[in-house]
DNA sequence: AATTCGTGGAG
DNA sequence: TCTCCAAGAAT
């Protein structure tokens, strides 16, 4: 590590724990002043959390601590269950993962989470920065915690210049360099509420920044420069058709898609492969769940992943006596929210009930 | 080290 | 419409 391109005053810490205690958001996750941090609700809300907004997070997260109240119930739970309750989260891993971790830290735990990073390193679905906020938020012990959130704030205070993500382990080091000693958990709580509310990615309000004094970023005028990131790949687009089959007790044709890789465990509607080109004619018959007079429904299903474009044609067929022979899962239209039908599905559900 | 993994809201 | 992106992890 080098040295810090300018030093931190001495109350850089105090300075931000005392905005914290003016500007404490209340979120659903958070223990209120004096409470007693609950880890599996921390751990939780990290897992959550993890590329995921507030908002987005906050129904799911009081969805499940209701349903699982203690890491013991969510351990008990069939993973099913689970993919159902997170179903519409995104990064399904996270959800296949939660379940995995409940159940390490249920059997081989006793129910408690470790209170040490090298610990909770080793449990599925927990990396460094919920290794990090797992202890500094839930056990009150010292750790760097670094998001995004930190990255943009130490990035500015320290105007580096040096793009994301290869300057990741010299933002870690500075962020260590000012974490204190006391008051771990609002320390690191107080570093991201600053990220998300004062120091955000555009227009940053540097006016109610109790850092602005020493921010180097501000003093050059490029905080909204900062921090710097390398070019990402633009996505390209796949397509597909999508099978909508209805069996004469008026139950839909499902699938549960396989265990590891994009929707991995989830349900969805029977699909050709998604590939660069449309699929032609031969391959649409070579993927249907049945040799039916299948009829294209106008329009098409888009949807944008983390990493391309679908475009989804949706055809549809009624099945007659043989509708038995088709794989898959066949479920009353009525009880599709029972399913753990991720949003792109979703999607494809709607639009064949609104034109078939 | 570079890819793969979702989603919905903001601008 | 389109890009960006939000409390990252696993491989």
């Amino acid at each position: 590590m080098t040295t810090p391109p300018h030093a931190a005053p001495e109350d850089a810490a105090p300075r931000l724990l005392f905005w914290y205690d003016r500007n404490r958001r209340d979120l659903p996750w958070r223990a209120k002043p004096g409470e007693v941090a609950d880890p599996y609700r921390v751990w939780l809300s990290e897992i959550m959390l993890q590329q995921t907004t507030v908002p987005a997070a906050a129904p799911y997260f009081r969805a499940f601590t209701e349903r699982w109240p203690t890491v013991r119930d969510l351990a008990a739970a069939p993973l099913d269950d689970v993919l159902v309750a997170w179903a519409g989260l995104g990064y399904y891993a996270r959800a296949r993962n939660l379940h995995k971790c409940a159940q390490a830290v249920a059997a081989e735990r006793a129910g408690c989470f470790p209170d040490k990073e090298a610990a909770l390193l080793d449990l599925p679905g927990i990396g460094a920065y919920t290794a990090a906020a797992i202890t500094a938020i839930a056990f009150g012990r010292k750790a760097t915690v670094v998001d995004g959130n930190v990255e943009r704030v130490i990035s500015r205070v320290f105007a580096v210049e040096d793009p994301l993500p290869g300057v990741k382990p010299k933002l870690r080091a500075l962020a260590a360099i000012l974490t204190p000693d006391e008051r771990p958990g609002d320390y690191a709580q107080a570093m991201m509420d600053l990220g998300a509310t004062v120091c955000t990615p555009r227009k940053p309000k540097c006016m109610l920044c109790p850092w602005s004094d020493w921010c180097a970023a501000r003093a050059a005028g490029v905080q909204e420069q900062l921090p710097r990131k390398a070019a990402k790949a633009d996505k390209p687009t796949r397509r597909g058709v999508a099978f909508w089959l209805l069996n004469p007790d008026g139950a839909v044709l499902l699938r549960r898609r396989a265990e590891d890789g994009l929707l991995g465990g989830m349900t969805e509607v029977p699909s050709t492969p998604w590939a660069g080109h449309a699929p032609g004619d031969a391959e649409i018959a070579e993927s249907a769940p049945l040799d039916l007079p299948w009829r294209s429904l106008p329009g098409v299903v888009r949807h944008t992943f983390s990493h391309f474009h679908l475009e989804l044609g949706v055809v549809a067929a009624r099945a007659g006596d043989g509708w038995r022979k088709a794989e898959g899962l066949w479920v009353p239209v009525d009880r599709l929210g029972g399913q753990a039908l991720p949003s792109v599905m979703m999607k494809v559900v709607r639009h064949a009930l609104a034109h078939a």
